[in-house]
DNA sequence: TGTAATTCCTATTAAATTGATAGGAATTAT
DNA sequence: ATAATTCCTATCAATTTAATAGGAATTACA
């Protein structure tokens, strides 16, 4: 299951790549319109400010703004700051790979086999989406 | 990430499936080999017994066997009972679907429509994967 | 008929993760 | 100055996951 964190995160950067205006977006207006608990979406907003999707400006009229174009900002990405690794096992994943302390061998473990292929597929989806995409009405 | 349940059984079905024999496999005997604890193993082929993968024979010489040809024991169906449901997110699963509590529109929402692209790709791989092909070595 | 070996069942616990809340410090526009 | 906002840290509550415990029921076989 997606984390509400992640889920948050994704209509937050959608909300504000849609913002036509070009001053930033309040961290409460978003809530409001998403029903994200404020205070909740204020930390995954300083988490993506953080990683160097958002920028911010602060006190009156404050708010955040995209540092990159939406096209420029992919899935993977993003998934992977908010969601942590893709793979669904650590053996099989790019970034963060450990190997099972089960597991005698992973070249005959089935599950390995199984989740390396779900990998690979979301992974091209991922690499295949920007926030452009999300964006699009 | 996936459970630990789900790696476990799905270690377990290939065990089985991999087994010459045409005696019943012993928990104890994949607990060990795979390195799985017994009593949480037990656990797990008494709910793939209960779904219909597998049968059971009680008492001295007992054991787990399948019900069913590899061939036709789908992901799909496998990773439900486990996993539950395919779908990162209630409102794009077919077997567990439900309204987003938040989520004013589900035809804007930006998550729906990634998760939508996510479980289609997954669905298909789980379709087109059988026990059989897990048990390859 | 008794014993050992096994599945079956229910309950409990421990640990980790997730989702959310609280309170205020720092900064900025007006 | 004041109000509005981001920023930061800590904490809490709820849920889920992984595992353990103990024994009942069943079966093979000597």
């Amino acid at each position: 299951m997606l984390s509400k964190k992640t889920k948050y995160g994704l209509k937050a950067l959608t909300y504000i790549a849609r913002s036509k205006d070009d001053t930033p977006v309040q961290v409460g207006e978003i809530a409001k319109y998403e029903q994200i608990p404020q205070k909740f979406l204020e930390s995954i907003l300083l988490t993506l400010r953080k990683s160097g999707f958002l920028g911010s400006k602060k006190g009156k009229h404050g708010g955040y703004y995209l540092l990159k174009d939406p096209k420029d900002i992919l899935m993977t990405e993003v998934m992977r700051v908010l969601e942590g690794p893709i793979a669904m096992v650590p053996c099989v994943s790019l970034n963060y790979y450990e190997q099972c302390d089960d597991c005698p061998d992973e070249k005959t473990c089935s599950v390995h086999k199984l989740m390396l292929q779900v990998r690979d597929n979301t992974l091209e989806i991922f690499r295949n989406t920007s926030l452009a995409d999300l964006s699009v009405v």
